[in-house]
DNA sequence: TGTACATCAGTGAACGCGCGTTCACTGATGTAC
DNA sequence: TGTACATCAGTGAACGCGCGTTCACTGATGTAC
């Protein structure tokens, strides 16, 4: 019951939006009085942290999976986990814009999320990792911009903790800036922002994600 | 009237954020019955517009406000457009949203808001065109991935459209990603997933902005 | 094999709320003669 | 200068809707003796 429940909000979700989901149309889709799924769920935010982290989880496996097949180039699983985020937004349109368009608002999003949440970017970042563990890509010596010792630091930090401990400070900025990107390409995407300006999303998607793959100098 | 209308809407958005913007709301806050309003505003909906539009306004006035003090060169042309677009979207973070974000459920943007937001795209796009028509900076022959020829042609379209004749089309899709990591940026910070990724958000912006600024080839 | 009891999923009614939109209307203002 | 009239901003009541949440309850099921 309590997994009909979930399976229906995701329905509706997916039906129209995060906004338009209501447990007492939960209730009578499931032919049960509203009162009835209080049984199962302790109040509307409750059910809506669920398909958050629902949603990052099956987000989450659809990417791991897809970079899975891709083999072992860096490159390679680059593009599959880039792509299959972008295959999975634009199958759920709903769910994406839950988690990462504008927050719900009265939700503040519980703790629960973090780690599902992370399991996303990990295959983003794992690329990046395997590219600094193996060879490198020719070294292009970029005539970048000085970096501000407080960005080293952090970089510093997020390399130890996010285990990119032989990665140029550098890279790692570049790779938050490139996750930025992806979002902002998909989300860009989705609502609608590219019309009349792109004409072929499937091409500049991937051609996006290739220059980013140069920028990061990822291993080929 | 009319203007008093748009004003306490543009309160309540402000507070609230879309979903929480209601005419009844508007009206007592007027000191004026629910229907008085109907008299000023056709519907919910026409209203929305009205913010939406001005929002687009407000956000190209900051920003092109910042690119006219920034002087001549480019490079510091972007960098004002994009500080102003991230500082207007930090000031105002339910209307950012609102332009920006999750697209209200229900509700079609109807074709007055494409000139609005072309504005805001404009500042960013006049660096480039400034980098093109003067000297650029120092050629960085960087090996780059193919590009499908689809894309070289929606790049010619676009470079006919917005005045960039004698730009790159590799540089027109450059600026297309680029446009798409500012507003990522600006909505991973503003919708809260940069948490504890992030340390100092203000460097990190003009990091990346100088980052794309690179990438860009923009003249200094 | 049969009775007494506990468990607990689901009921039904209610509370109190807010919303968008319509419509016939009042009553003040300003204009025309 | 004074009356008749039109305009139109704002009223008040209503329609019909949906929501989240609470609470005392029924009645079927399964268990214990």
């Amino acid at each position: 019951m309590h997994a009909d429940i979930v399976d229906e909000a995701r329905r509706q979700l997916a039906t129209g939006g995060a906004a338009s989901l209501s447990l007492r149309a939960v209730a009578r889709e499931l032919g049960v009085v509203s009162s009835a799924v209080y049984r199962y769920v302790a109040s509307r935010d409750e059910l809506l942290t669920l398909l958050i982290v629902e949603a990052y989880g099956r987000l989450a496996a659809d990417a791991e999976q897809a970079q899975a097949a891709a083999g072992d180039d860096p490159r390679a699983r680059w593009r599959a986990a880039c792509g299959a985020i972008r295959r999975w937004a634009r199958a759920h349109p709903h769910e994406y814009a839950l988690l990462y368009g504008t927050p719900v608002p009265g939700y503040a999003a519980p703790a629960d999320t973090i780690g599902p949440a992370s399991r996303v970017y990990e295959t983003l970042i794992d690329p990046v990792r395997r590219t600094a563990a193996g060879r490198r890509a020719p070294g292009r010596t970029r005539a970048v911009h000085q970096m501000a010792p407080a960005l080293t630091a952090n970089a510093v930090r997020l390399a130890v903790e996010l285990d990119l401990e032989h990665v140029d400070p550098r890279r790692i900025l570049d790779l938050l800036g490139a996750v930025a990107e992806v979002f902002g390409l998909v989300s860009f995407e989705l609502f609608g922002h590219t019309n009349n300006v792109v004409d072929d999303h499937d091409a500049w998607f991937a051609d996006r994600v290739e220059a980013m793959a140069d920028a990061l100098q990822l291993a080929r």
